[in-house]
DNA sequence: TTGTTTGCAAATTCTTTGCAACGCG
DNA sequence: CGCGTTGCAAAGAATTTGCAAACAA
């Protein structure tokens, strides 16, 4: 099993390792890459990039995508659309909300904690269980509102 | 001005005209079809066969993208992410959270009134001004949940 | 007429896939 | 060694763009 705190990259090899997968200089890049990125979202193509200033050597994005799914079926990543490209991140990160600026782009994390209120109300009135992490909230920003 | 209670084609049609542009067959009918949508969104390629049925006569795609763009910008339309493709509807609508399955793939729309609460505490912790309308909740409906 | 729109084809962006060569276990 | 992985190149899906011909005003 994996450590609660802080997931390592080695976390996530073993992970891999345990769902019958092979180990490669590619799949540790990313490993790292994903590792690293604590709190932070990246998309495919920064992970790419990440990945192959760590490994000196190239590595294709199609080994990328095919890592990151390797990984969210593992249970270890998940992916959201804040934007254009989908970003990765730990499952193991608090839940946040992401409210994104249409105006400015600039990105606000929201704790699911604040989140509770509603999502129980959603779920009582709908029974729809919200993963709020998927998709982003989208408007504009108090700088934005006040100018 | 616009009514306010049930925008037809004219309506979108005006808005084009009062805003400089010209009206064409093509944009008769993606007005038409988007008027007639009340309450739908509709994804480009949808609009795009209504229109071309509606018109009996062929209509290229980035004519719809481009007069959907216009309307846009018109402020008559606005576009909403629930899944791949965009999707479009009247602005005029009333703002409803949509709650997308990721099981099962259905929609349902959760009215704004019932998100008061929820937004204003949005707006007070940080300022931002949530458009619930653009993107999705996404999530696992009751049916999905309890099999 | 004249500047706007359209159709067409090609380019873009993000992501996926087929396949032969490569390399982990 | 054998089968899972990789790189490469090409396919895809959604959307955008350049350009010459067609058209609204």
């Amino acid at each position: 099993m994996i450590s609660a705190m802080h997931i390592t990259a080695d976390d996530l090899i073993a992970t891999l390792r345990n769902n019958g997968l092979r180990i490669t200089d590619a799949r540790r890049a990313v490993c790292g890459v994903i590792a690293r990125s604590h709190g932070d979202h990246l998309d495919a193509a920064t992970i790419h990039n990440k990945a192959i200033s760590d490994l000196g050597t190239d590595l294709d994005l199609s080994t990328v995508y095919r890592t990151l799914e390797a990984l969210e079926e593992a249970g270890a990543v998940r992916h959201a659309h804040l934007g254009e490209a989908a970003v990765y991140h730990l499952s193991e990160e608090q839940p946040h909300q992401h409210l994104v600026c249409r105006v400015c782009g600039s990105t606000i994390a929201l704790s699911a904690t604040d989140l509770t209120e509603f999502l129980s109300s959603v779920e009582e009135m709908t029974g729809f269980v919200a993963d709020v992490e998927h998709f982003a909230l989208w408007g504009v920003c108090s700088d934005c509102n006040s100018s």
